[in-house]
RNA sequence: GGCGGUGUAGCUCAGUUGGUUAGAGCAUGCGGCUCAUAUCCGCAGUGUCCGGGGUUCGAAUCCCUGCACCGCCA
């Protein structure tokens, strides 16, 4: 009977950078993924952070001008930190936890993570050649580096440099990391990644340098604190840290593991194939899916620094409202591909799907109540047949939960707006201002107006994973009381749940149409 | 260079295992309604389904080839 937690991560974000489009979609998606989940009445446990370890980190701290040193990165961190975190209140985010790897949980974690993996006999320590660009103080890779071999920073030549480093044994996780994405289909989504993954495994698989001893801002390896746990180890851990890893074991069994590692496509190898190694080799249960989402292209251009044109998800929120940011990122692209960000798109989705379809058939519904019924919910007359708009709600719910089941996040929002479109064109066939003209038919009219009320209230409820403001304010002109975020699915299915004679809330436009400019 | 993907209406894209006049949304034009945020409903389109060749009674759908773009790896 105790269902398991559904646990669902974004990725811990690198503070190097404010947070752009792209951060904001991955955790909006997680968001309604999540909220979807406690719709359908499980518990869940949605974490997203911030990865705040590292070289880059070390060397944007300098920049800045903190100077070097722990309490000064620490302090650009907590900077940076708190700018995500604003940001996932303003944007609605309904994470349990928010982790960052600087906490004092993580730096156990990650050295109890390890240790164990030390254990096991998966840790050696080796030589880590590379390439070293002395005036940059950075290490780069041969693939890296530009094709003179100069530093892809300042252009300036670079030197073969060893290094001590401890390697954790990849290659010996060549054949189970095989194994498992063949036995677990869905293990990496879409399937076109999966694919790339199990080229990228087949080609080889090298053993794995996880520390660094060219630079202090980290979680030092246990046993040897000359040696940084590198990056991307001490990151991964964090899905594990938060799950209660090591100190509160009774919680970590409840929630781990991860049901979705949800994340852009760029981080595809660190999740699917070296965290399910690291995994392996603990001996903990990997995760059940490792979900990828692309990337967002603006004006049809690649977002980058020197373009300068990576968009703020705040000036966006704070210029057209969250929900319909939160509505255009879910229903502009569909998820798993890329998708552009573009002004005219953007207000072309506003006026059409959120003015035109759904807030003016709340609009128009509410304004029936008031004027035929002077604001009271009718008392639907149960002896009659209208099975149309019922048995439509019925059938778009059950997609509903279907696509939400594929992933197909877009579908779902495609298959509501179906819904939208039907009971705009059922106030269109039965014609509620025409029965209002003869006193003989009022039960009729206070049939049809019932029937869209609940059928505003099944459309309220199924956007509010996306839109949970919205759905909220649709709700109280509705008139109900209860709390939306209390509602499961189960009470949403049963039609006649609005109580007729109740009051109206006051009706008002619930997205005013913008200006192209 | 190796592996994989994509190319369908003005735009963004759907098109199961090959089967009747190739679809949706947006945009455009026309008609209808008036409860509504000049909103909603209906109708109308147009497409060498990237080029070429092949298999088949029949291909957007399968095979070969060319072009263009993209992803992963090297």
């Amino acid at each position: 009977m105790s269902e398991r937690t559904f646990y669902i991560t974004t990725p811990i974000y690198y503070v190097n950078d404010v947070p752009h489009i792209g951060h904001a979609y991955t955790t909006v998606c997680a968001d309604v993924l999540a909220r979807w989940e406690r719709l359908r009445g499980r518990r869940v446990f949605f974490l997203t952070g911030t990865d705040e370890h590292g070289q880059k980190m070390e060397k944007a701290a300098f920049s800045k001008g903190f100077g070097v040193g722990f309490n000064s990165c620490l302090e650009l961190a907590d900077h940076m930190s708190e700018q995500f975190k604003s940001l996932w209140v303003k944007l609605n985010i309904s994470n349990d936890d928010f982790i960052r790897t600087t906490e004092a949980r993580h730096a156990r974690a990650a050295q109890a993570f390890f240790k164990t993996i030390w254990d096991r006999g998966d840790i050696y320590k080796g030589e880590y050649e590379d390439w070293y660009c002395t005036p940059c103080e950075t290490f780069w890779t041969e693939t890296q580096l530009l094709s003179d071999k100069t530093c892809p920073e300042c252009g300036r030549p670079t030197d073969k440099l060893k290094e001590e480093s401890y390697f954790f044994r990849l290659s010996a996780y060549q054949q189970k990391l095989l194994d498992h994405i063949e036995a677990n289909p869905d293990f990496i989504y879409p399937a076109s990644r999966r694919a790339e993954v199990v080229s990228f495994i087949k080609s080889g698989l090298r053993d794995l340098s996880i520390s660094r001893t060219s630079f202090k801002w980290g979680i030092p390896v246990p046993l040897d604190e000359r040696h940084i746990i590198y990056v991307w180890f001490d990151a991964l851990v964090n899905y594990l840290t938060a799950a209660g890893y090591p100190d509160d074991m009774e919680k970590f069994q409840q929630i781990w593991p991860a049901d979705i590692h949800l994340m852009s496509k760029d981080i595809l190898r660190f999740h699917a194939v070296f965290w399910p190694a690291f995994l392996m080799s603990a001996g903990f249960a990997l995760p059940r899916r490792v979900v990828l989402h692309g990337w967002w292209t603006v004006e049809g251009q690649k977002m980058s620094k020197s373009l300068g044109n990576a968009v703020d998800p705040n000036l966006l929120a704070d210029k057209y409202g969250v929900d319909p940011l939160r509505y255009f990122m879910l229903r502009e692209v569909a998820f798993g591909l890329d998708g552009d960000f573009s002004q005219s798109a953007f207000i072309g989705r506003f006026n059409s799907d959120l003015a035109n379809d759904l807030g003016n058939l709340v609009h128009r519904s509410l304004s029936m109540v008031n004027r035929y019924f002077k604001g009271i919910v009718p008392e639907p007359q149960t002896e009659m047949e209208m099975p149309g708009l019922k048995q439509k709600c019925e059938q778009t719910i059950s997609q509903v939960e279907q696509l939400f089941q594929d992933l197909a996040l877009h579908k779902v929002l495609i298959e509501i707006w179906d819904l939208i479109g039907a009971t705009n064109k059922y106030i269109a066939d039965t014609t509620p201002w025409e029965l209002n003209k003869d006193k003989s038919k009022a039960p009729q009219l206070a049939f049809v107006i019932y029937n869209i009320l609940e059928a505003l209230r099944m459309i309220a409820a199924l956007i509010s994973p996306v839109m949970p403001a919205t759905a909220q304010r649709i709700w109280q002109q509705l008139g109900v009381e209860e709390p939306l975020a209390l509602l499961q699915l189960g009470e949403l299915r049963f039609w006649g749940w609005l109580t007729p004679g109740k009051k109206i809330g006051q009706p008002e436009p619930l997205f005013p149409r913008q200006v192209q400019t």
